[in-house]
DNA sequence: GGGAAAACCGGACTCTCGGTACAGTAAAAA
DNA sequence: TTTTTACTGTACCGAGAGTCCGGTTTTCCC
């Protein structure tokens, strides 16, 4: 697996996109102006168009690359994790311990979660794009209900749990940690609540 | 405590509040239009710039609005909650019981939470809303710190944790079980991941 | 180095939105 | 009845949003 140089069209893409991220975290999808885009990234609107057929094209665009990025993250944290542990439920507690310094390592704090920030402006997202986002959360459900398939095998909970209702969990706990964090302006609550989760899955599969 | 009759101005100011609120939590404060609330609430500009200073004085008064009906509806529940059990704990365990109801009882699932919403478009409003936002997460904090503490004395934790992380969970849980429920259109996720954060408490203090 | 495709530029056009100003009026409260 | 309260009506403005088209440069590939 090599990387191959981007050409000059993809990089001015990209640079829209990271200008677009960064904008629609903040201040919401709406609100970042094509205008306000391509004056930062030093383009005319045409420019623009010729990425993008429209607003919503760009809305498309940014999800499906943040989606992407997702998996590449989350493969590699559980790549590094089983390597350290054979064991599932070990290696989903070093999984979580490596997420949450992730999340720590982050400068500025985590910038913000774009599924998150899309569903509460869905209104104004074609079908497909809303569609994209819940695919998204039910590959992360996936993702994580087989892990905990793996480990009710070797581990029966404490508790009669729904599997399904833990794997959101995590969904839930990172894009509540986000809000959380970002409402107090302090990036630390954030692997906080991921090591508290990670807590819980230990309480529940291995007990005090 | 007895209920006074709401003047006519009132009336259509909670009107207006109303339309922002459902307008707000679906596509986001800069997409809701001053237009599109006086048109449904059959009143002119005119009219709404009586109730409300600008936009901004909007998204203040729905703010503080809704940070007053949660501080009701927590009062309440937990009222209720140390009706039916003296123990501090029980008592937090009966409390999510009524909690994840309520939230089981909503017909079209939960409408979505402004603190949540607003957070994600920060950089719309002034500083003093953002300061209320970030004031009424401390609130929450503080609530349910206090139960914590209550419960420590008589429950030491199976675990060594923060109390003000857990306290944050509450939050954390219902903002992450809002976006989960909203993202896959399924208003039980929401209330299922609450009992889950139940099973956690009960984990945490009481053992398996 | 030449031709084709890719990557943009310039500018114009239409719409909506937030906000202002101000004069006047109906209805409710005192 | 008088005085607030709660609006209506109209007219206006500047900013910015999204869109479209015809042209021009830049880059890539042979």
């Amino acid at each position: 697996m090599h990387i191959q140089p981007l050409t000059k069209g993809e990089q001015t893409r990209h640079r829209i996109l990271d200008l677009a991220e960064k904008a629609i975290l903040q201040k919401g999808f709406a609100s970042t102006s094509i205008e306000e885009l391509i004056a930062a990234a030093g383009i005319t609107k045409s420019g623009f168009f010729y990425h993008f057929r429209d607003k919503n094209d760009l809305a498309r665009a940014l999800l499906a690359r943040y989606l992407e990025r997702d998996e590449v993250i989350f493969n590699d944290l559980f790549a590094r994790a089983d390597a350290l542990h054979e064991d599932p439920l070990h290696g989903f507690l070093v999984f979580l311990k490596l997420l949450a310094d992730l999340m720590s390592d982050l400068p500025n704090g985590h910038p913000g979660c774009v599924v998150a920030s899309y569903c509460y402006q869905d209104q104004l997202f074609s079908r497909d794009v809303r569609e994209m986002t819940a695919e998204g959360v039910r590959i992360w459900r996936a993702r994580f209900r087989q892990r905990l398939d793996r480990i009710v095998e070797k581990y029966p909970p404490k508790l009669d749990v729904d599997l399904d209702t833990v794997a959101h969990m995590v969904a839930v706990v990172i894009d509540g940690g986000i809000i959380l964090s970002k409402n107090l302006s302090e990036p630390r609550y954030l692997p906080q609540q991921v090591l508290m989760f990670r807590n819980f899955i230990r309480l529940l599969f291995l007990g005090p």
